[in-house]
DNA sequence: GGCATGTGTATTTTT
DNA sequence: TACACATGCC
């Protein structure tokens, strides 16, 4: 008997869910149900007696995996499907590394670490090796962390690797290695993993190690989202993971692979058949998400690409609106349309969180949101800065990963910067002390401490007790007889105890003190979530709050608000609206990106992933005029090219409209054809 | 040695 | 605009 929920799907679909054991490879265009197919999956697996804990499913989100995880309980019924393994590659690595980290040789408290403290490390070396001192232009932290990575996940040789996407940095490539020598020393003294390191111990773990059969015969299936977007050492673990085993499910896209940057590798896909040999192929190309103009004009896009993909997507959801071209006399012009076309939707029944604005890079919405703001417009923004990478956040938390790994010398070198009268060099003295000998340097901090400089006495005591607090350990002048057993201090305490220690400081170094010391409320009550400690670092670093929003508690949860996204992160999702803006190039394509051709493809994809992301109205703005804020001249400005990617064939398939200015610089009318006018004004009544 | 101040410059996307 | 680096004062 076939369960019900198999009769929703398509046969395609149906034929990927109901798959037996061996290799399935599944080319999934945008809007074909992968989501469902996949949970579909998920819950045949269960129904087939799969233990829920002996399935893992790879995404790219922790929010993907959940929300499968979530759809396949709903399918089923089944209480057990939340013990299914689910995660990103690197949160899955760091929750197996936890339990066989003896296997590879790791410590078990070891901390993982973000791609700013890498940075941060980065930097510390740089000026302790001293390699950058001849050079004035030796690439920056951000910089260095990038080639690292690169060289890393793409298995290439650092001269390579500049040679071929860095080729500024050739001439300091000796000064790099010397840095890159040290960093990887340097983290395994400290017992510290990078996001590469996740993923290069799982490597590891599963090819070279005691526990490699433990770990592979762990599970009875492997389920892979975003296939196009993993990288060599990610395949490489699929490959070990299922050594000998054919049970493994890929679902990917290469019209949609965005993420070369990271080392993402297309070649995965069009090898997966040579990599596990017998394997399925199956191709889901109805679209069940965007009306047919959409459609047609996301397909052009792409007819334009050099490799020609395989599909071309079809959808029978018919719409008399094409999607609109909105040309824009420039970014304050841009903000206002958006504005206005946000709101009348919202007017027509289409709440905000059905609405959203996407665009290339974090900073492309700085002006909007400010319009926003003023219209009283809510919002919540993806991608670009977040929370965790401010820098009282992360003092903060700094302060947590000394508790936890007392070790890390990154983290003890910005605690210490925090105090007043404690630069580089006194903090570099201080930590060659509390390392120095033979027990760990919290507790040498805390029974036989360094002497700090006169001026930074008062903080560094107040540091101290700060420490013994969350610590629990008995003080030097606690009688032990009398002392009791050393509490253990809640992690949401351990927070609180490390606010009241920094916010005097806040307020002193700091302008906008009021709205740091929220965030770090905010991020006291995230604590108050978790029992351990290390599970609430490892947490916030691996899945770390991809909104401010995240950190709202339920009573904004029935809120309306219009979303922002960089289009990286809106991958996957889907709204009813969509709205690009900064349809310009330099912005689409980026103009860091287009060096190469190879760049120029993916950002073709990246505008398709946008385009595809819409359901029933697609909106781009280009603004015509771009200002130099940073010029001498006042108003020195330039004029853009709209986006190479739009051309004259893809815009048969666009409504173009164009605001005009007024001479109050309102934007307020329309010009071009008269049919245009008479649509736009039908448009205002409807 | 720390810190305030001034100058120049590079500036994407994310686990 | 933010960040790295140089300079000069305490």
């Amino acid at each position: 008997m076939r369960a019900k929920y198999l009769e929703t799907l398509n046969d395609a679909q149906r034929a990927a869910a109901t798959h037996g054991d061996g290799p399935l490879l599944i080319i999934a265009g945008a809007g074909t149900g992968k989501t469902t197919t996949l949970a579909c999956r998920v819950a045949h697996l269960l129904e087939r007696g799969v233990p829920a804990d002996r399935i893992l499913l790879l995404t790219f989100t922790r929010r993907a995996a959940a929300e499968m995880i979530r759809r396949a309980s709903d399918l089923t019924g089944q209480a057990q499907t939340a013990k299914v393994w689910g995660g990103t590659f690197h949160a899955v690595a760091n929750r197996l590394l936890r339990i066989y980290h003896p296997a590879v040789g790791l410590a078990a408290e070891f901390t993982v670490c973000d791609q700013a403290d890498a940075g941060d490390m980065m930097n510390m070396l740089r000026s302790s090796t001293g390699v950058a001192k001849e050079n004035r232009r030796f690439p920056r932290k951000g910089t260095l962390v990038s080639i690292y990575s690169r060289c890393v996940s793409a298995e290439e040789k650092l001269s390579d690797v500049v040679a071929r996407h860095f080729p500024w940095c050739a001439e300091d490539i000796e000064g790099i290695g010397t840095i890159f020598a040290q960093y990887t020393q340097r983290k395994r003294a400290l017992n510290l993993l990078d996001y590469d390191d996740l993923l290069l111990y799982w490597r590891q773990l599963v090819t070279d190690s005691p526990a490699a059969d433990a770990v592979r015969s762990r599970f009875d299936c492997v389920l892979v989202d975003e296939y196009q977007d993993t990288n060599r050492v990610q395949c490489d673990i699929l490959r070990a993971m299922r050594a000998g085993r054919g049970d493994i499910g890929v679902v990917g896209d290469d019209a949609q692979a965005i993420y070369s940057f990271r080392a993402a590798t297309v070649r995965n896909i069009l090898d997966f058949p040579t990599h596990f040999p017998g394997a399925a192929i199956i191709k889901l190309e109805q679209n069940y998400r965007s009306n047919q103009p959409i459609l047609r004009a996301s397909n052009a896009v792409m007819a334009q690409a050099k490799e020609r993909y395989t599909k071309d997507l079809w959808s029978d959801r018919t719409s008399a609106q094409q999607p609109v071209l909105a040309h824009v006399w420039d970014e304050d012009a841009q903000c206002k349309l958006v504005c206005d076309q946000v709101v009348k939707h919202l007017e027509e029944g289409i709440a905000l969180r059905r609405q959203a604005v996407l665009f290339r890079a974090g900073h492309h919405s700085d002006l909007l949101e400010v319009e926003l703001a003023r219209r009283n417009i809510p919002f919540h923004k993806y991608g670009g800065l977040k929370f965790i990478e401010a820098a009282h956040v992360k003092d903060l938390l700094a302060l947590l990963r000394i508790l936890e790994n007392p070790y890390d010398e990154v983290s003890w070198h910005r605690v210490l910067l925090v105090l007043e009268g404690i630069g580089p060099k006194n903090a570099q003295r201080i930590i060659e002390t509390l390392t120095s000998g033979e027990e760990s340097p919290l507790a040498r901090m805390l029974h036989d401490p360094p002497s700090p400089p006169p001026a930074a006495r008062e903080g560094f005591a107040a540091l101290r007790e700060m420490l013994q607090a969350c610590s629990g350990l008995p003080n030097d002048n606690a009688d032990e007889d009398d002392a009791p057993a050393p509490a253990r201090v809640s992690v949401a305490a351990q927070v609180a105890a490390a606010r009241r220690f920094y916010e005097p400081v806040f307020t002193k170094v700091y302008d906008n003190a009021g709205m740091r010391v929220r965030d770090l409320e905010q991020l006291e009550q995230i604590a108050a979530g978790y029992r351990s400690r290390r599970r609430f670092l490892a947490d916030l670093t691996l899945d770390p709050p991809t909104s401010t929003s995240d950190l709202a508690q339920p009573p904004y949860l029935e809120d309306d608000y219009l979303i922002l996204s960089t289009i990286h992160s809106a991958k996957g999702c889907e709204w009813d609206v969509v709205h690009i803006i900064h349809a310009a190039d330099g912005m689409i394509p980026s103009d860091m990106a287009v060096s190469d051709d190879d760049g120029v493809e993916e950002e073709r994809r990246l505008l398709y992933v946008a385009m595809t992301r819409a359901k029933d109205w697609l909106y781009v703005y280009f603004p015509l005029r771009y200002y130099h804020r940073k010029s001498r001249f006042g108003d020195a400005h330039s004029y853009a090219q709209l986006s190479r990617f739009i051309t004259d064939d893809v815009r048969k398939h666009f409504e173009e409209r164009t605001m005009a200015m007024d001479e109050d610089s309102e934007c307020s009318d329309i010009q071009g054809s008269g049919k245009r006018v008479d649509n736009f004004l039908r448009e205002l009544w409807k």
